[in-house]
DNA sequence: TTTCCCATGTAATCAGTTACATGATTAG
DNA sequence: CTAATCATGTAACTGATTACATGGGAAA
């Protein structure tokens, strides 16, 4: 039930209606974290406020209806954060492609491995354009993108060392 | 749709069963890449028969249905692998609690990297236990642990980065 | 006045989990 | 004979997406 500890993260910053909330979805939280559409995030907000985690303000203009957290939704968000542990069974579309390329042959497996360099060098460079430009800012952006970059700069060269090793493969069997 | 393709993954090595399947999600494959159950895995495998992915043959012993990839299996398959494109929108826990450790007070934040950095640690040993002895074997088992490895190093090495930057902040702006 | 953005919702459907339920075969 | 494992399923529920639907306010 992650959505709902997104929704408290973003209330713990700035009260905020479901519309901004949406909206803060499609940016780079939505994009690298996690994504949700206002048609899952409005009604989490009412079962949130009826759990006691955030509360509603009156109705503004248009209809628009401003959520606070409140003190057991800070407690909870705390929680949840600081309740660690790596967990297993965490679903990846790009582990499980890795984990079928053997049904591949040789070629079309090179072309994923290719491929795979080539996207993650992609990320790399569109992160660091998103670095700000004083390099000793931190900042969470900072922080995020670094997190980004080291990650999939790790990747690419799996990537490319996993294209080696393919080669040296092949050379020595033939 | 990720679970009718590492179905159609594991039937493209070898014919198999709903329940010989299940057992593949136990293992490594469901700890770093998919989980399922038997209760998803079942249903699942019937629509793959209906949609002409995969047939089942004449029930066996205890009426034990062994399915089969077909053709139209293996070219889904092989489209999926390939269709490219490290997606947006990715949901990723981890990396939403990075995006809200800023709700943090600055000793739970701390907390959070220390733990970050240990428990990326631990992944990097058990994986290191995971790889075969010959350090030549070219084999899905080294590659995937390869890639774990390196994967879990670059987050490890970002959370001492990002605690030693921390600490920086802290005494320049005490 | 018309268009765009603000702002909220319902309904249907799909994906996935948990709980419940059954029977066949093999090893001790 | 009895316990463990093989083998399959249904039902209820939660989480998430897609399609459909409505209306207010501001600017051109």
């Amino acid at each position: 039930m992650s959505l709902r500890h997104a929704l408290l993260g973003l209330l713990a910053r700035a009260p905020a209606s479901g519309y901004d909330l949406t909206k803060k979805f499609e940016g780079p939280l939505g994009t690298y974290a996690w994504q949700a559409g206002h048609t899952h995030i409005y009604p989490e907000l009412k079962k949130m406020a009826a759990d006691g985690l955030a509360s509603a303000a009156e109705a503004g203009a248009r209809g628009r209806r401003t959520y606070e957290i409140t003190d057991a939704g800070r407690t909870e968000l705390r929680r949840w954060l600081l309740d660690g542990s790596v967990r297993a069974g965490e679903r990846n579309e790009h582990v499980l492609r890795l984990f079928l390329i053997t049904t591949l042959d040789p070629e079309d497996a090179r072309t994923w491995l290719t491929q795979t360099a080539e996207q993650c060098q992609q990320m790399v460079d569109a992160l660091h354009a998103e670095l700000p430009d004083e390099p000793d800012t931190f900042s969470l952006g900072r922080l995020a993108a670094e997190y980004g970059i080291r990650r999939y700069e790790a990747i690419r060269d799996w990537a490319r060392w996993a294209l080696e090793q393919y080669q040296a493969c092949e050379r020595s069997s033939s």
